[in-house]
DNA sequence: TATTTGTATGAAATCGTTTACAATTAAATG
DNA sequence: CATTTAATTGTAAACGATTTCATACAAATA
């Protein structure tokens, strides 16, 4: 593969000018940038991004960190993204962590060793002192998980209006006995959502009740069927359920098939992100959905500024909640 | 960020020297040895990859394609993947084409332009003469879908059998009357998935009728239902469909619910994949497995093979007929 | 001790770009 | 036509690593 000097030598000109019609940086007469324009041709040069990126010190590569590939709930968010990065000319690498701190560090290692220029943190299980960390001298954003304490940037949701939402819907269709299908709690979203559950209890003076709270280790369909196995085992049992995703509220519904349960007749289900599937289930998922594509174009926004030097402040987008036939009756 | 040269200094060496030590390339004294790592912890210092992969004109990336990220089809393949590589010292970019030819030539150029050394393409409505000419001069393997012309490498299943003990299996359980739900025949797999189909028809004296074979634009849910929807409203309806994806058959089980039948029943279904959702859905999905994890590995170990500089050949895996409550009764 | 052999280190070239600075040429002005 | 100004182009030094080749030194041999 031809270097930018053969060209400059077949065009007969010196390879600062080649640079600078690759680049169109400065004035070149039309005449120069024909020959140059031609030589290119006839040896199809490619420039080096390596040499390039060397020179420029900048890899134009951006980090997509995710827990795993598997979970549909980023595919929307990582859409967004990609989009809005391709647009000003930076590539994303998608990087699933597994939750696993060797995995992170070599992530964390490409933007320090210049193979990356950031990193969108989508990981909820990630080392946030090893971030903050990072985040001293390298653009780093969080997307839909943060910290509320520290001042890395972030895109997200209220979760816990959303959580107050999904309650007030469910309080208003009559449930009284309302459980909820949280994930582990070290989460944020996860307090943010419980918090709002709690809220619209106190605030329709309808008791709290221990039992109704199912914490679960992880999001696959077999922690939601777990889980409504367990709530349908208790004395008084729940009318009516709230799982933070959708992932969840699908395997409880298959549990709620299984026992023959009619939805929504004999109990409500809501999920919450609103991934395909909830669409396809039987009865259909009234959930909540976030601007998953949004969200994704704002964080990559955000993190483009960032390393372009402007200041960038957080943000919070809107969600909506969207009924379907699990709680239409 | 501290440089290699700094370190030297910082030693008391050279920055040859301090390569060494990095690399463990050739002898150097025990006590240099250390001096160098002392100074390497005291700048904390990172080697640059840009330096590196610049002198050594290689960049252990390695891209993968894909038509776009929501498609769960792909996540076990890329968790193959991308372990593999991770192994070997590469990491992967996950490239969404969005069937989309200038994303294609975007990536392609980052192979040409030195920023990528490999590609792995999963993506059935490529470009193959644009790949074929730069199969050329880089290293390229194919997952799961193929040229049968070319000797661009693959890995993949035999899709004709697949789709032959599909059939068997619902002729067995008494069917005469089994549509075909296929995606667009310009893929490779979908040809190879009819020819199976009516070889089984060929094999057990039933008719093969030309509007039992419904062709989808897409793999979308909405596909498979609205191919459903007209597969019941001929004269003589089948009893029994097969899916040539398990998106294309829950789609379908969908329109089946919608209509109030009951599966398996009055309709049998399989679809093919075995993604995860198959077995969340009511009644669970019989399907076919390929193996995805290990389709994964084999398309890295193939693709580094031959980056390397070995001679690789092309695999056909096996895959598994998992049978469930859309089948059984 | 003189000579050979082997090991440990350093100097400098190299990978392919971009860019500050210098130098050349062309155009504009009086 | 001489002089100033502006527009093009070229030279050479970066960017940060690796590696060939040469050199210095220590150990082994005669």
């Amino acid at each position: 593969m031809a270097n930018i000097h053969e060209v400059a030598k077949q065009a007969g000109v010196s390879s600062a000018t080649v640079s600078r019609v690759l680049n169109n940086t400065s004035s070149v007469t039309e005449r120069t940038r024909q020959k140059v324009d031609q030589a290119i041709k006839e040896l199809n040069y490619e420039p080096s991004m390596l040499g390039r990126n060397l020179r420029n010190s900048e890899s134009r590569l951006l980090l997509v960190l995710i827990p795993n590939f598997s979970n549909p709930y980023y595919t929307e968010i990582i859409n967004g993204i990609e989009d809005f990065s391709v647009e000003r000319g930076y590539n994303i690498l998608l990087c699933e962590t597994d939750s696993n701190p060797t995995r992170e560090n070599t992530f964390f290692n490409m933007v320090k060793n210049k193979l990356a220029d950031g990193i969108i943190s989508m990981d909820p299980t990630i080392n946030m002192a090893k971030l903050q960390e990072l985040a001293k001298k390298h653009s780093i954003v969080l997307c839909s998980e943060y910290d509320e304490l520290e001042r890395i940037p972030y895109v997200a949701i209220d979760n816990e209006v959303a959580a107050y939402k999904v309650m007030k819907h469910l309080i208003r269709l009559g449930h009284e006995n309302i459980a909820l299908i949280n994930s582990d709690e070290k989460f944020l979203y996860a307090r943010q959502r419980r918090k709002g559950y709690e809220r619209a209890l106190e605030e329709f003076d309808l008791p709290l009740r221990q039992e109704y709270i199912y914490n679960t280790n992880n999001l696959d369909f077999q922690d939601g069927a777990q889980a409504m196995r367990k709530l349908l085992q208790l004395d008084e049992t729940p009318t009516a359920a709230f799982a933070v995703s959708d992932t969840l509220a699908i395997g409880a519904l298959k549990e709620l098939n299984v026992k023959g349960m009619n939805v929504p007749g004999e109990f409500a289900l809501v999920g919450f992100d609103n991934i395909s599937f909830s669409n396809m289930t039987n009865p259909t998922l009234t959930t909540v959905a976030q601007p998953m594509y949004q969200m994704g174009i704002a964080a990559a926004n955000m993190l483009i500024d960032q390393l372009q030097g402007k200041p960038v402040d957080s943000v919070m987008l809107d969600h909506e909640l969207i009924i379907r036939e699990s709680t239409l009756n």
